[in-house]
DNA sequence: CAGTCGATTCACT
DNA sequence: GTGAATCGACTGA
């Protein structure tokens, strides 16, 4: 039995092309992600696109090192970071090997495995909420550091990966400021999203911190 | 080796 | 709207 088109997992050449190329395309796509607990599937509405060692918000700007191994290795693999001490992100590589561009998912639709889903985010309030936000997804899909640098273009013998979907039209395709980047890669309209759909998270300005070492507060 | 803060989410005011 | 939660990679000394 042949596939349908839209089940047809995406070829490694897909993603061995410059990141912004790819990010926009990204949308309307299907992430499957299969486990022992069942099969989830996710319409993806929102990406941001990180262009590797020559971008300040990316991870690779100050170059490889343990963590972001897995964005210098080959195009159509998983790049899976951990942080806030609590949350997970998932990347998808793009780019030739050597190189560390990849596209932050950021946003989806859950279209399979609500059950499953809602299972893993309890918290969740409505359907779209699921998957809606970079660690909500990763969550709802159970991605964590044991899913870094596995093949998406493997179809359904791997754990996760990347079917043809239904694209977003371009002329469908909105892009803007990526969320939570600050400093010199703020003002890239590098994150792409599915106009109108209702599972694209707010957008959220970058908010430092604090600046520098430790200081005393100042007197006032 | 200690200090800092992040490609976030959630609860609470 | 504001702040807590929570850990580890990265930085600079």
């Amino acid at each position: 039995m042949i596939a349908a088109p839209d089940r047809m997992p995406l070829a490694r050449e897909f993603f061995d092309r410059p990141v912004l190329e790819v990010a926009p395309e990204l949308l309307g796509r299907t992430l499957v992600r299969t486990s022992p607990e069942g099969t989830i599937e996710v319409r993806i509405t929102e990406v941001e696109a990180y262009a590797g060692e020559a971008d300040p918000g990316s991870h690779a700007y100050r170059g490889r090192t343990e963590r972001n191994a897995s964005m210098f290795g080959p195009p159509g693999h998983a790049y899976v970071y951990f942080i806030y001490g609590m949350w997970f992100s998932l990347n998808l590589v793009c780019g030739p090997e050597g190189t560390a561009s990849g596209v932050l998912l950021r946003g989806g639709e859950v279209i399979e495995g609500v059950d499953l889903a809602r299972a893993r985010r309890p918290k969740a309030r409505r359907d779209r909420e699921l998957a809606q936000g970079p660690a909500r997804l990763a969550t709802a899909l159970d991605v964590t550091r044991a899913l870094n640098g596995v093949d998406l273009c493997a179809g359904p013998n791997g754990p996760l990966s990347v079917l043809a979907g239904h694209p977003v039209p371009p002329d469908q395709v909105r892009s803007g400021p990526r969320t939570g980047v600050g400093g010199d890669g703020a003002h890239h309209p590098w994150r792409f999203w599915a106009d109108g759909d209702p599972t694209v998270s707010q957008y959220r300005p970058h908010v430092p911190r604090n600046r520098g070492k430790a200081r005393q507060q100042d007197g006032a």
